[in-house]
DNA sequence: GCCGTTTTCGGCCCGACTGTTTTCAGTCG
């Protein structure tokens, strides 16, 4: 076995490949199929490896059939993915890597190797500096002058999405902005966005408005736009100063729902209901479901869904994961709301690292209308964060009980983030974590260790009775820190036979169990808890970035312990010895 | 190359925008 492959280096793999496939200008349905795949992979939450290690059949995953499933499988043991090798004699395989460049697809990289015999970025910066790529047929003064540009931006930006609430930051302001535009009825950003994935690649605008030159110029002459990519009446695409690109389209209110549908995907989700539409001699685009030139349903969202004989379908859901049988037969999940929450399990105070008060923390609780609050401060381990010795903890637990005397409507639960020690052990003794309401316990060292210790050194860490809550399971973080190397299908077995609750970290930059994750863990048996790790009062309102995560993971109120009252809370938590 | 309460063969989305091509190909979403 070589060296173990995840999922997104598969997928990757399965990328380049068609990539390559399009240069050489195979069968684009050929192509089409590889990067099906690949995104199947991409979404797995178990680790393809593994499912290979363990012999499973492949080709029971959507999109993958024998071939595929033999080249993964050839992948994973001996690190050769057959049809690549293959093509690699004919196609250089660093073409791929153009295909990233905006403006740039397969004919214009084959078009560029041929006459230039250039294959790599500093190659084409090279060839368009010296004014040379002008010289093709098909390109121009202003095609190099993009290319350039489009070199730039790759160089400048990597292959980083930007994470939701980073996006969410100046997108919606922007939207609300054009909202205001004279003529303008509705606004919505659609697309990942709205489907509420982790990260996003650009942002879906979608405003509906009898007058789309109108929109269109006030969003090329908004101050946050720093280059205009195109722009034409229904459609334009502008970057933004910090690099994230905004596709905004103007549609007539009457096919907003159409559109809205169309545009929030998932693209697989589309296929999906489009093919819906065909089996019944119907068609369906971004401007409605047609029956022939009649229109049947073009306003709203849920109308197209029921003429279809679906229920409505939360965003969350539409990347054609089973969402579609569920609506048929009526069985969608009710996904968890962010008004079900009661209470925050994970939270820190000015006793460790947190920046306010035992009391202001409660007083932000209290007004958001919980009915508890933990106070998880970090147990001794964690040094830069001021964690609390087994007699600082004593005294907060005194300090919590005098504020505590003050309020009726509201629970104290007395907690600790305690660390799970690189042995497994926990970095406080059993007969103080005794005396606490909540105990989280977390990895936040020896992140790099392999994959056998790592899952030892969780799976010890449960055999202790008073672990009740997992927090942050995995350590990543988006765009900065990859997981641990861990076997969490095991582990999240284990946490479900221990009556263990998982966390789902509200931190935009943790969202961790992410949502693949999170949906194995239910499939396992667990029972979530979304957290904010609140570090400060306005943390409690990141709640709702936990909330997504879940949802897209096709959880109710009755998987997340949090939804509980505080009676109720007491008896889903671990029972003790 | 995948998929199948139409099918194991014949489908597989298509419209908007740009640039250069004088009527449309390439790219993108």
């Amino acid at each position: 076995m070589s060296k173990r492959l995840k999922n997104r280096d598969i997928a990757g793999l399965c990328e380049r490949l068609a990539d390559l496939l399009e240069i050489d200008g195979a069968n684009p349905f050929r192509v089409r199929a590889w990067r099906n795949a690949a995104e199947t992979i991409a979404g797995l939450s178990q680790s393809v490896a593994d499912l290979v290690e363990k012999d499973t059949d492949l080709t029971e995953y959507p999109h993958i059939g024998q071939d595929i499933a033999e080249g993964i499988r050839s992948l994973v043991t001996t690190g050769n993915l057959p049809p690549l090798d293959e093509i690699a004699a004919r196609v250089p395989p660093e073409l791929a890597d153009l295909m990233q460049v905006q403006g740039l697809g397969p004919k214009g990289v084959k078009a560029l190797y041929e006459h230039f015999q250039l294959r790599t970025l500093d190659d084409l910066e090279r060839v368009a500096r010296e004014g040379r790529v002008r010289e093709l047929s098909g390109f121009g003064a202003k095609k190099e002058g993009a290319l350039l540009d489009g070199i730039e931006r790759l160089r400048a930006a990597g292959e980083q999405r930007a994470r939701l609430a980073d996006a969410e930051s100046v997108a919606v302001p922007l939207r609300d902005r054009l909202a205001e535009t004279p003529g303008v009825t509705e606004a919505a950003i659609a697309g990942s966005f709205r489907r509420r994935r982790e990260t996003v690649g650009d942002i879906d605008l979608l405003v509906a408005t009898g007058d789309g030159d109108a929109v269109m110029d006030r969003l090329v002459a908004d101050d946050d736009v720093e280059r205009v990519v195109s722009h034409g009446s229904t459609r334009s695409t502008v970057i933004l100063g910090g690099g994230l690109q905004v596709d905004v389209r103007a549609v007539s209110p009457d096919s907003f729902g159409a559109a809205l549908l169309y545009f929030t995907g998932s693209k697989r989700h589309n296929v999906a209901l489009r093919q819906r539409a065909v089996d019944r001699d119907w068609k369906l685009n971004e401007y409605g479901l047609h029956d022939g030139e009649e229109s049947l349903e073009a306003e709203s969202e849920e109308a197209i869904y029921r003429r279809l004989g679906l229920d409505w379908i939360p965003p969350e859901l539409r990347e054609d994961g089973g969402e579609i049988a569920a609506a048929e037969k009526g069985s969608l999940p009710e996904l968890v709301t962010a008004d079900a929450i009661r209470g925050n399990l994970h939270g820190h105070t000015d006793w460790s690292d947190g920046k306010d008060t035992l009391e202001a923390m409660i007083e932000a609780a209290r007004e958001r209308g919980h009915d508890y609050i933990a106070i998880t401060d970090h147990g001794p381990r964690v040094r830069i964060a001021n964690g609390l010795s087994p007699e600082r903890l004593a005294e907060q637990a005194d300090a919590i009980d005098a504020l505590a005397a003050r309020y009726d409507d509201i629970t104290i639960l007395k907690g600790c983030e305690v660390d799970i020690l690189g042995d497994g052990s926990l970095d406080l003794p059993d007969d103080v974590l005794a005396r606490l309401d909540i105990v989280v316990c977390s990895i936040h060292y020896e992140l790099r260790r392999s994959r056998a210790e790592q899952t030892e050194r969780v799976l010890r860490a449960m055999e202790n009775p008073h672990f009740m809550i997992w927090g942050h399971p995995t350590a990543r973080e988006i765009n900065r820190r990859e997981p641990i190397d861990i076997d969490l299908e095991r582990c999240l077995e284990a946490a479900a036979e221990r009556g263990i609750a998982v966390e789902i970290n509200a931190q935009p930059k943790r969202l961790d169990l992410c949502d693949t994750n999170a949906r194995l863990a239910l499939e396992k048996g667990c029972r979530l808890a979304i957290d904010t790790d609140a570090h400060a009062t306005h943390h409690f309102d990141l709640l709702r970035h936990g909330i997504d995560q879940a949802r897209r993971a096709g959880a109710t109120a009755a998987d997340v312990i949090n939804t509980r009252s505080a009676t109720d809370l007491r008896g889903v938590l671990r029972s003790r010895p």
